[in-house]
DNA sequence: GGATAATTTGACCGATTGGTAAACATTACA
DNA sequence: TGTAATGTTTACCAATCGGTCAAATTATCC
């Protein structure tokens, strides 16, 4: 539920000859890693500095590099905390579940991401954008299976009438961007809206108008040209 | 209709007292452009080096340097000559028409794009996602100006009853980013789908979805929620 | 409280960055 | 064909890049 939430002991300190992790190393651990989405996010890996990060984390140089050895180490432990959070909307699309409901929700929370963790949803648009250099492997191996996955579950309710036919990827597709757009091209939404519409209201709008859209658009009640 | 078509003298050499442009500067600032085009969509401004865009460009950085006088004018340079064209779709989409068409066709032309213009895309995708910060007035100018027009057409389409009620401009989102998805995450796209999806047939499927998806969720002989 | 390990820092390194100066080569045009 | 304007290149600059090092400081534990 957590993004700050760690799975693994990031990095070992090259410096520590102990095991264990100090108070300290989680702290400042933690205080980097902070600092890093904010500059990653905004720039991507070319075009982030390690002193931006430093400024950021309020340490100097020596001291981040202390912790993560090159730029590289950080923007990896970086990726390894998100991705797993990341896709966990997806994971929780319930084979046994209504298709209409899930659907819904899987939307919701997607959206909740965007606008709640913006900075992650941007780092993850940058990497991809530029190639996805550093993530390549993650995304042809647990992505692509848990995708794999659900798009069966998807491919069954078609079949089965509970929705419309229609091709399971590209309908993850379709949500992956149309809710990550908000997040990723919030100046851009912002700009078009003007102030008029860019206040509380426009969560709810957007969930709005996404649900009617998918929705309408799965409706198995009708047939497919 | 072609994205090299030059609207302006982009432009004007330093060293050059005339006004007039020599055929050598047309080729070399279209040749650098060219490699400008490649290495910006790639790596984002701040991610992009001179360089880089030398080496495409095959020509030495002096004399990059001798048409653009700096890696920002290169980049101004390019992000004017694509921006108008970018929008001709959106511009194109006419309020005489009929609303199914207009859509569908809407949606195969900006599909269109994302498969045929991806740099340009991703050109765009990197700096919205880096905080627009060189098209911030363009965005909140000449777009929102052009997507408040179409908004009304389509909000007047709603309101008789052509097609369902629905948000205008979150309509429009859902175009832009589930037809660019298919350009800047193109990546991610191939590394889900894999090789047996990634073929030639992956155009016309996302576009069947996207137009299934978009005339299902739009039609209105339906009460809504 | 002192020894030891962990942490922090300033000074510094070679490579790369965006950009310049001036000499040199080429082109256009009378 | 000469020459002035245009185009190209080599050598270079200061600033910044990722990263190292050794010395100084702080935390930990007996």
């Amino acid at each position: 539920m957590n993004f700050k939430g760690k799975q693994q002991p990031v990095t070992i300190p090259r410096a520590a000859k102990t095991l264990r992790r100090t108070r300290i190393q989680e702290e400042k651990e933690e205080q980097i890693l902070e600092a890093a989405l904010d500059v990653f996010s905004v720039s991507g890996f070319r075009g982030s500095t390690i002193d931006q990060i430093a400024e950021v984390a309020r340490m100097s140089k020596p001291n981040l590099l202390y912790y993560f050895r090159t730029k590289e180490a950080m923007h990896r432990a970086l990726i390894d905390r998100v991705l797993y959070t990341w896709l966990e909307p997806l994971r929780a699309f319930d084979a046994e579940g209504n298709p209409e409901t899930e659907i819904r929700s899987y939307i919701r929370r997607k959206l909740e991401m965007a606008r709640d963790f913006p900075r992650e949803s941007r780092l993850f648009a940058n990497e991809v954008l530029q190639g996805a250099p550093h993530i390549e492997d993650e995304l042809k191996g647990p992505l692509k299976e848990l995708v794999d996955e659900k798009a069966e579950v998807i491919r069954a309710w078609a079949k089965s009438g509970k929705i419309a036919k229609c091709d399971p990827y590209h309908l993850i597709f379709s949500i992956w961007s149309t809710t990550q757009h908000y997040a990723d091209f919030d100046v851009q939404v912002r700009a078009v809206l003007g102030q008029e519409h860019s206040g509380e209201g426009r969560f709810e709008d957007a969930a709005r108008f996404l649900e009617q859209l998918f929705i309408g658009g799965l409706r198995p009640d009708r047939l497919e040209t």
